[in-house]
DNA sequence: ATTATGAATTATGAATGCAAATTTTATATA
DNA sequence: TATATAAAATTTGCATTCATAATTCATAAT
């Protein structure tokens, strides 16, 4: 009967106030993670500090020299590009995946955030727009069903969050963004798994060349 | 000048022989990790050995209750198949990009590889057999150049080395895959890309059967 | 005999303590 | 002034300690 209520693990609590903050650019690429300063700050001890240091280590968004603490990551655009290829890559088996074997309920979920997103676009409202493209992106991720595709995902997406200026943060880039949706969507829609696998694989690896 | 000597901080190491007792299944799936045990059977405290559990825990090997502790992580057969399928999919596009782009030195490596893979199997030498079936695919993955797909892929295979029964385990699967093998270095030789991704998609695929 | 209650034990989560290594600062030397 | 050296301060890595939650065990009530 007893359904344990707590919350969560301090360090992972902790872990999320870092990511924030590494999002942010308060903690910069580059930059070393002040263990004193932070537990201080969040009214911690070292330990789940510490702890949360380690996870976030091991999701690649911080790297650790030995005996010299611990510092943000820093990713070149090399490797981003490396990322965005395996983001495209698995994103477009996603796609194909959907198109071939969603419900068409699932398929009007799919439509309905499609739609909010065109209104936002419309309304020149950028951070909805941000945040229902993210959610278009994850319900063809949550539809396709594959729970392990979609934690490499999240982790690559995660990692490439580390650079300030995303995808998308222009405007020209937004508009071109929506018309490639619109297309993705049609493919699903039309269950042409093929083509919609190549678009959304096109689609991000645009998104890369703008973000560069 | 002074070059950090120092191997490797201890919850590393403490994560290294943690992650082979869960290999050999000397702790299984769903066994419940006893921390006091661990530390005197390691002779150390458990600060580290906390550490290195959050770290297994952030790759999937270990599952953590909340107040009661962590768990090796067990997966069902659906999971199994659905890390497959994204291995397939990576490791098929890292032999397209090989195909594609690799130096002929490398194309020569990558064929040395596979005749000492040849030699071990006519010598039904199943370790050897194992090692560089292993190898011949790690360099794959490293002449594509992905050090981000590289990661992934073997963060999931790790996973996939939770279930004890591994793919190949017969012998005369290892025949068909080493057959496989053959067929998917001719495509690379070959230079035909999207064949070797599909050959190397399939015979990924063909391993999750045998592993079911 | 079975279930319920509460005390004793054990395990977890987190803070603190400590030794060794690193970095910083101060001082001496060329 | 620039460089080398030594002392001081800080930081890291790990061990230990402590409070609280969970589990086990013993006892009492039905």
């Amino acid at each position: 009967m007893n359904q344990t209520l707590e919350n969560k693990p301090l360090y992972e609590e902790v872990a999320d106030l870092i990511r924030e903050k590494i999002f942010t650019h308060e903690l910069a690429p580059g930059s070393w993670i002040d263990e004193k300063s932070l537990t201080t700050q969040f009214g911690i001890s070292r330990t789940p500090l510490r702890e949360a240091i380690k996870v976030l280590s091991s999701e690649g968004l911080i790297t650790m020299k030995i005996r010299r603490g611990a510092y943000v990551t820093e990713v070149d655009k090399q490797e981003i590009a490396q990322i965005f290829q395996v983001i495209a890559l698995l994103e477009g088996n996603a796609c194909k995946v959907v198109a071939n074997s969603a419900t068409d309920q699932q398929l009007e979920i799919l439509d309905g955030i499609h739609l909010r997103l065109e209104k936002a676009a419309a309304d020149r409202d950028i951070d909805r727009f941000f945040e229902l493209n993210q959610e278009f992106h994850d319900k063809i991720q949550e539809i396709s069903g594959n729970r392990w595709m979609r934690k490499v995902i999240t982790d690559l997406r995660q990692v490439l969050k580390l650079q300030r200026r995303n995808s998308l943060t222009k405007l020209g880039r937004l508009e071109q963004s929506l018309q490639e949706h619109r297309q993705i969507l049609s493919a699903i829609i039309a269950r042409n798994g093929d083509l919609a696998q190549d678009l959304m694989n096109n689609h991000l690896q645009q998104g890369q060349v703008a973000a560069s």
